[in-house]
DNA sequence: GCTGGACGTTTTGTATCCAAACGGATACAA
DNA sequence: TTGTATCCGTTTGGATACAAAACGTCCAGC
């Protein structure tokens, strides 16, 4: 694990260049400038550039390039309404498979993420490992999969803010609803738990973007 | 459209033989025996098994090489599992977006399988236009895009089979159902159809590879 | 002054070449 | 006879060189 091929490297970077807004929805991607501000051959970049591709975070025209890919409004409502179905799922299976431990590690992280409350940048790291456990428990490899390429896609939106003051509140409150019912083992209850949560989430990356 | 890179060619000749059953799961893929075969250079070779490998068709492993993915029984319930989640979620959507037309065009397909109850083979290629005619109404492209990817999975499992008299009966009915649910914009009703459908396939799906 | 075509530049697409690493086989020693 | 170490062959990983295509620009002709 510790060796990496500089295909998988370059996939890194880029990935986290675009996590970090270095580079855009919008922007071009050509491949002998990445090549260089990596220090590599144009090959590794392209097969980072075609794994990007196929899990849709570029886009790619044959003989013209590749960039990042732009999701408009319409596409970000049905990210979204894909995401409280997936998120929905994986609560209602979580509620049949979870373990009591791995309910006690998301008991866990959200109360991390209270501590993080003055660190918005750390709190949604936690935040995002609440919601891949939550995934995880749900013990579904394929469900898995389709909500790491939802998360991808939700990269291109850009980061979620948490400035707002009240908003960690409504989510730590949300995830304690999501655990209670786990503990019950309520798939209903844990489904509807996790829906409203993504609603809420929503609204709020909603009222972001029209501003 | 018409003009495809190799890379594209390459990615295409490899899913048709994957379908086939040319390539069955397990098969190692080595690079240049595909190249020859294609008439290729390496490089577009690459690239195709790249998007494979992205897409979780083939398993690749540092300095090894690539492997077409072998799904075990359990992976096989989860696939399914999933599938019935993607799929009572493409009928819930398209039973509130769904124009006529789309709904006379699925009833148009599922009639012409009955006509094609002779040809297995050419009905169940009617039989997926049904399907994707379902998630394309569903008018999310996320999970048209899940269903791609999970559909491509299916693959690995082999062909389906409507060789059983009575099976494409069942099928037919569960589909007029669902078309039924359309037509009366009932979302719950369509939901639980497409579910029902997925279910039975599942079923018919475990008997043939437990014999 | 405007339009059309051709040429040149830029960038991707493909092929070939070299390097590195894994695996198997063989030989030597205990 | 068995175990270990080393070497060689095979195969992937990465780099570079070359070909093809698309876009922009410039010039000529109307």
């Amino acid at each position: 694990m510790s060796l990496k091929s500089s295909g998988n490297t370059a996939y890194d970077a880029l990935m986290a260049s675009i996590r970090e807004g270095v580079f855009q929805p919008g922007d071009r991607l050509r491949e002998e400038t990445v090549a260089e501000r990596l220090k590599l051959s144009r090959t590794p970049v392209r097969e980072a550039l075609r794994r990007l591709e196929a899990e849709r975070i570029v886009e790619h025209q044959p003989r013209i390039g590749a960039t990042v890919r732009r999701l408009d409004q319409s596409e970000m409502v049905e990210l979204y309404e894909m995401r409280v179905v997936l998120e929905r799922t994986a609560a209602q299976m979580a509620a049949k498979h979870a373990s009591a431990a791995e309910i006690d590690t998301l008991q866990d992280i959200n109360e991390a993420i209270a501590d993080e409350r003055e660190n918005p940048a750390r709190a949604a790291a936690l935040n995002e490992s609440f919601h891949s456990g939550l995934y995880r428990a749900g013990r579904n490899r394929f469900l898995l999969e389709a909500a790491r390429s939802l998360n991808n896609a939700l990269l291109l939106l850009g980061p979620t803010t948490y400035t707002d003051e009240g908003r960690i509140d409504v989510v730590l409150g949300q995830h304690e609803a999501i655990i209670a019912a786990l503990r019950a083992g309520d798939d209903v209850a844990a489904g509807k738990a996790a829906e409203d949560h993504l609603n809420t989430s929503l609204r709020h990356r909603l009222r972001m973007a029209t501003q």
